[in-house]
DNA sequence: TACTCGTGGTT
DNA sequence: TAACCAAGAGT
């Protein structure tokens, strides 16, 4: 192993200055910040393991309704908590947190554990879940290294290589800049900044409280780093092929303070080219053509939301002269030229029933001929993020009804394979568990 | 070490 | 559209 010298110093500390100052002048309200309580901490960390924060806000907010303390958490069926982590994926995680909070009641009597070796064997506990909950909830000085974490160091070392390789080094630096004080004000600075502004594909570097001491926007390595695990076999151009990876921010002119942390970093910093790089022109790839036919195509999606083993479904208008009156469909439409199943059903769904929802994976495609049209439909499973759905969108009712019933109700002749791969659905799980 | 675990968003 | 990515951990 290489004996990399310890950072400057200086560099240390102008790194944390900078970073806790950006960290008062404001930060994103996320519900696990307006508390200090471990649990709660530890929640939030679990549920934030590889799933963005948008997406934890509303279960969070749910799951420590439900279960509002250690105690709650741990007496309660598993099942339940299943349930309450339905649709967040990694259910072992929803597993293990219970198993923790079993854990911390039966081994720690009740009391939330305060040592990293306590900590970290607290199941699901990993290396980064120990250090945010340690730094965040008891204040005391442990790195974490997320995603954004190595990205953000990746790039201000300019560490070439796979992060993963350089993990051993990434947590020592880490180690070696989070501050005595304010460690868990500082993590969360660090990873905020990997998400808001250091992203790895439009990184936003004019606004980066660190720009001037980062070796790899200095370099010109800002989105190649860090670097991808496996190089992609890419058709190399003869001539520019560096040019790939110019940040798509617009250049800005070598700023006179960017020597400043520069040279506590002790980097070299060589001078690039003043040129900016000439854009790569790429060909577009469309040019899908639908052939002529004798009637117009329509292409539709169509959701099937559900909720236990129950599908929503809306009821067509009865008045006279509209199509298919009084028949039932899953909720879905037309989708507009170019846009995407997936963009169609959010918002098709958001003018009809008023909710958000996920799409899912497409678990149907078929064509049905009508006398008058053609209507290619796709179908997804789906589910609410939020909201509570209602008739909004001139439907007559809509209603939840359980898959085995859906077969009573009348359906329009294209929906009739739905219901079928439903009712397989439903077979095949039960068959299964 | 490298793979697996879920789901949603992005390009 | 397909691949990549997201406040990782366990095996």
């Amino acid at each position: 192993m290489k004996a990399r010298g310890p950072l400057d110093p200086r560099f240390v500390a102008e790194v944390r200055s900078r970073l806790l100052e950006k960290w008062n002048r404001g930060h994103r309200d996320l519900p696990w910040r307006r508390r200090r309580d471990a649990y709660a901490i530890l929640v939030a960390e679990v549920m934030l393991q590889q799933t963005r924060v948008e997406t934890v806000v509303p279960y969070y907010e749910r799951f420590l309704r439900a279960f509002p303390n250690l105690r709650a958490l741990a007496r309660a069926p598993l099942p339940r908590v299943l349930a309450a982590w339905s649709g967040l994926g990694y259910y072992r995680r929803a597993r293990m947190l219970r198993e923790a909070a079993r854990t911390i009641l039966s081994r720690h009597g009740g009391r939330f554990p305060e040592t990293y070796e306590e900590v970290r064997a607290l199941p699901g506990v990993g290396r980064y879940t120990a250090g945010a909950l340690l730094s965040i909830a008891f204040g005391k000085p442990f790195p974490v290294l997320d995603g954004n974490v190595a990205r953000v160091l990746s790039r201000l070392l300019a560490l070439r290589g796979d992060p993963r390789r350089n993990a051993d080094r990434l947590w020592s630096v880490a180690a070696s800049l989070v501050p005595p004080r304010a460690p868990g004000e500082f993590n969360q600075a660090l990873m905020e900044l990997g998400a808001l502004l250091c992203a790895a594909r439009a990184p936003r570097c004019p606004a980066c409280p660190l720009r001037t001491g980062c070796a790899a926007r200095q370099g010109g390595g800002v989105v190649a780093r860090p670097a991808k695990s496996r190089e992609r076999e890419r058709p190399v151009r003869q001539e520019g092929a560096e040019s790939v990876n110019t940040p798509p921010a617009p250049p800005f002119a070598p700023s006179r303070s960017s020597r400043f942390l520069a040279s506590l970093r002790g980097s070299k910093a060589a001078n690039a080219s003043g040129q900016p790089a000439p854009r790569t022109v790429r060909a577009k790839p469309r040019g899908k053509r639908r052939p002529p036919a004798a009637v117009p195509v329509v292409d539709v999606a169509v959701a099937a939301i559900w909720r236990g083993d129950e599908y929503l479904v809306a009821r067509r208008p009865l008045r006279p002269g509209t199509h298919l009156p009084g028949c039932w469909e899953f909720p879905g439409g037309k989708r507009r030229p170019g846009e995407s199943a997936r963009a169609c059903l959010k918002r098709e769904v958001a003018e009809e029933l008023g909710v958000e929802i996920a799409v899912r994976p497409e678990f149907l495609r078929l064509s049905h001929r009508y006398e008058d049209r053609i209507v290619r439909l796709t179908a997804h499973r789906c589910r609410i993020l939020s909201g509570v759905p209602r008739a909004t969108g001139g439907q007559d009712e809509i209603r939840w009804v359980a898959v085995e019933r859906l077969g009573a109700l009348r359906f329009p002749p294209a929906n009739r394979p739905i219901l079928e791969r439903l009712l397989a659905f439903r077979r095949s799980r039960s068959a299964g568990s």
